[in-house]
DNA sequence: AGCACA
């Protein structure tokens, strides 16, 4: 019936666009392109904000012509691979076909959203073209240029090189906290409706998947404690108990829709668990 | 959509 899909490991494919994979490891920003040139920066917001590990976003108009790009910025290199694999390629408005090229890269994003500021921002070099370097932007740490290192400047996208040459600074907030940011940010959110726990809940797991694959996979995360597998007769799920919430948030984040070798249903699903893992 | 162990 439906085995078309034989085994796939992640580590036999990480990085087949780039040519090279050595080299991105530590970026956990995308960039985004073959967006419509009427693209709004909520929808940039939307479109990533589901994805796990996620953290902000920008909207760029470069200046040249209706060019527009994107950023998004994830906790962390797994969490962006993730969102990369599941967006590229989509097709983001059906009415004109335009469809999303999503890449690592080339550098992370300075800018690091603090809670309760916009979770997204818009970079508008349309009609300022002058050189007033000035950051209006509500969250930022130091005060220098954007993330840029564009050294080489060969995009080999589809013809529209030099996007990343044209981020610099002047920046201008658009506001977003009052709507889907503030949303976002709410305090003691849930997910799911479950409330934060320091016990994970992982389901979507592959058969075959083994009680010691998944902990050398969740080992690399900080407070992960106990790791426990059930068959429950169909497919496996398992607990993952961390030291504290925090560190298991944080973990979800950035493991959610992993692949591991033994996936074969796509990526694995984390939640938290509805009950702590009972201490041994 | 699937949440155990005491």
């Amino acid at each position: 019936m439906a085995h078309q899909q034989p085994y796939d490991p992640y580590y036999l494919h990480q990085a087949p666009e780039y040519g090279f994979n050595n080299d991105r490891n530590g970026i956990n920003t995308l960039f985004v392109s073959g967006l419509p040139d009427d693209v709004k920066a909520r929808e940039i917001h939307n479109l990533f904000r589901r994805r796990s590990g996620f953290d902000s976003c920008q909207l760029k108009y470069t200046g040249r012509g209706s060019q527009v790009v994107a950023f998004a910025t994830f906790v962390n290199h797994q969490s962006a691979m993730a969102a990369l694999h599941s967006l590229n390629g989509v097709k983001f408005d059906p009415q004109t076909g335009s469809v999303l090229h999503i890449e690592m890269a080339r550098s992370n994003s300075r800018r690091k959203r603090k809670p309760g500021s916009g979770a997204y921002v818009v970079i508008d070099k349309r009609t300022k073209t002058t050189a007033d370097a000035q950051e209006t932007s509500s969250d930022d740490d130091s005060g220098a240029s954007e993330s840029d290192e564009p050294s080489g400047a060969n995009q080999s996208d589809s013809g529209d090189k030099s996007e990343l040459a044209v981020m610099k600074s002047g920046e201008t907030v658009v506001g977003a906290e009052s709507t889907v940011a503030a949303e976002n940010e709410q305090t003691e959110k849930t997910v799911d409706g479950v409330s934060p726990c320091s016990t994970l809940f992982i389901a979507n797991l592959g058969p075959n998947c083994t009680e010691d694959e998944l902990k050398q996979f969740l080992s690399q995360y900080t407070g992960f404690k106990v790791l426990k597998v059930r068959a429950r007769g169909g497919m496996p799920v398992a607990f993952a108990d961390f030291e504290d919430v925090e560190q298991a948030t944080i973990a979800m984040g950035a493991l959610q829709g992993s692949l591991i070798p033994s996936s074969d249903r796509g990526g694995m699903h984390i939640e938290y668990a509805r009950s702590k893992m009972r201490k041994s």
